[in-house]
DNA sequence: TAAGTGATCTCT
DNA sequence: GAGATCACTTAA
């Protein structure tokens, strides 16, 4: 479930500093019948790592200028990942990625320490948070059905 | 609201 | 190889 991921803590060790902030947005690309997904037209050489099965990171370049992070989640074979669309205070998948410093150095790799980038539960959300379902973002192109679907969560309002 | 920017995808 | 598109951000 993609929403299990918010509140957890993705941190990134930058050196000798090592950076933790909770997730508070993501959204979910599943399978090949989301048209919003990279890889609802089978595999290619960029979305490769969305069926590579749970636990590398999927991340790619767009409008000529952006990093977004991924996850990867399900089975091997079976395309599907979650963005990760804002920690902490950062709001946008794109300033994420710029702020950590995050680049295609990380796709396909596995997210554990090693790799510099993972995702820890830190199991300190004592208040029950509230979860926002809405449409996912910049997705119009995956049409009527599939631009709609409510696989954008995030926790708390504004 | 539109420009910026370049990798990648889908045809020829 | 060419043309279009793009899971965005910023400045206006």
């Amino acid at each position: 479930m993609a929403s299990d991921l918010l509140g957890k803590y993705l941190v990134r060790r930058l050196g000798d500093q090592v950076l933790a902030l909770p997730i508070t947005e993501v959204e979910a690309y599943d399978g090949f019948k989301d048209l919003a997904s990279h890889a609802s037209r089978g595999i290619t050489e960029r979305n490769a790592p969305m069926f590579e099965g749970g636990g590398v990171w999927y991340v790619y370049f767009v409008y000529g200028m952006h990093h977004m992070l991924n996850i990867v989640v399900g089975e091997k074979d079976y395309p599907a990942a979650i963005l990760i669309r804002g920690v902490g205070d950062i709001s946008g998948p794109a300033r994420l990625t710029s702020f950590l410093k995050i680049d295609k150095s990380f796709n396909t790799k596995g997210a554990k320490r090693q790799s510099d980038l993972w995702i820890e539960d830190r199991g300190e959300d004592l208040v029950p948070k509230k979860i926002l379902k809405t449409a996912r973002i910049g997705v119009s192109y995956a049409g009527p059905v599939w631009s709609k679907k409510k696989y954008r969560f995030l926790i708390r309002e504004n």
